[in-house]
DNA sequence: TTGGTTGCAAACAATTTGCATCTAA
DNA sequence: TTAGATGCAAATTGTTTGCAACCAA
């Protein structure tokens, strides 16, 4: 095996995610490869937005084989099985972020400055998109609600 | 695509949004030219959405000699002057639309199966953002809400 | 006159894809 | 065994840029 996938988080492969995931692939009549398996790891491990190409990075750290082409085909798996959400904030690259423990509706601030983003809970956004989609007799497949901001240079 | 405008707007050229356009060009010591005023007049007087290459199209048609290249360095000219506003919605390519008598925040609602763009009115999500980021220290630079939905298939 | 603008084509950058090889099942 | 998966490199696509010719002021 390449790349021992335990040294960031204990019994990391013990962890129900994993579980999650390899079954996710079966379902879809996916192969359990190692290099989705380390991709998958380093996507649904990680604490913070990233790009495909910090995906690599990473992903490289536990199997060195993982190609920039296996990343881009991995992600769309990550996503559909709902472990790791897409975050597009408008550049000409997307953002990507670990999906754990998501429940409720995040809005996204992003520094203009920095491109730091910053989720935050905005739960009756849900209701309100819902109430707008009713109006037009549509259903809601998704929403966002992104907010572009910079520091104030605080005074006093 | 919006049509050929000039039929649609009577001297169009009287219009004040064009007094506005040669009024920013020369503040900001740019030059008045002939392709900058067809790619102004087809952005400006459409009423839809449209992406670069749609405006070539129509720019072409009120001047030939209009280039891609021309377009896409006149956007950020028009979007600047708060004459055009720019919609991205996630896809790899942008979309535009005038921005005539903006004035209250809108949200998009896109139709993910025929990728139409809805404006509506939003306009308590002007304050919202301005509470969010305020919790942050930080003050708005702009603010996005879109939500993909699709039609429902109306029952009885 | 002359420095900003233009069209053209080449360059870019993120992402996708064809193909021969590899490997999970 | 064998169909699905991979790495590589080339292709794609929306957008940007270098440059010589052009033209608004």
């Amino acid at each position: 095996m390449a790349g021992d996938t335990s040294k960031i988080i204990p019994n990391i492969e013990e962890h129900e995610s994993w579980k999650t995931f390899r079954e996710y692939l079966t379902a879809q009549g996916l192969r359990v490869t190692q290099q989705r398996l380390a991709i998958f790891q380093a996507a649904y491990f990680s604490s913070d937005h990233y790009t495909a190409e910090d995906l690599l990075d990473e992903a490289r750290k536990l199997d060195e084989s993982v190609s920039r082409a296996t990343v881009y085909r991995t992600l769309p798996i990550l996503t559909e099985s709902g472990l790791v959400k897409e975050v597009d904030i408008g550049k000409d690259y997307k953002f990507y972020m670990s999906n754990q423990g998501a429940t409720t509706f995040k809005a996204q601030v992003i520094n203009v400055d920095t491109d730091k983003i910053i989720e935050i809970d905005a739960p009756f956004m849900e209701w309100y998109g819902k109430a707008v989609a009713e109006k037009l007799n549509m259903e809601v497949v998704s929403q966002r609600l992104q907010i572009e901001a910079r520091e104030v240079p605080s005074s006093q």
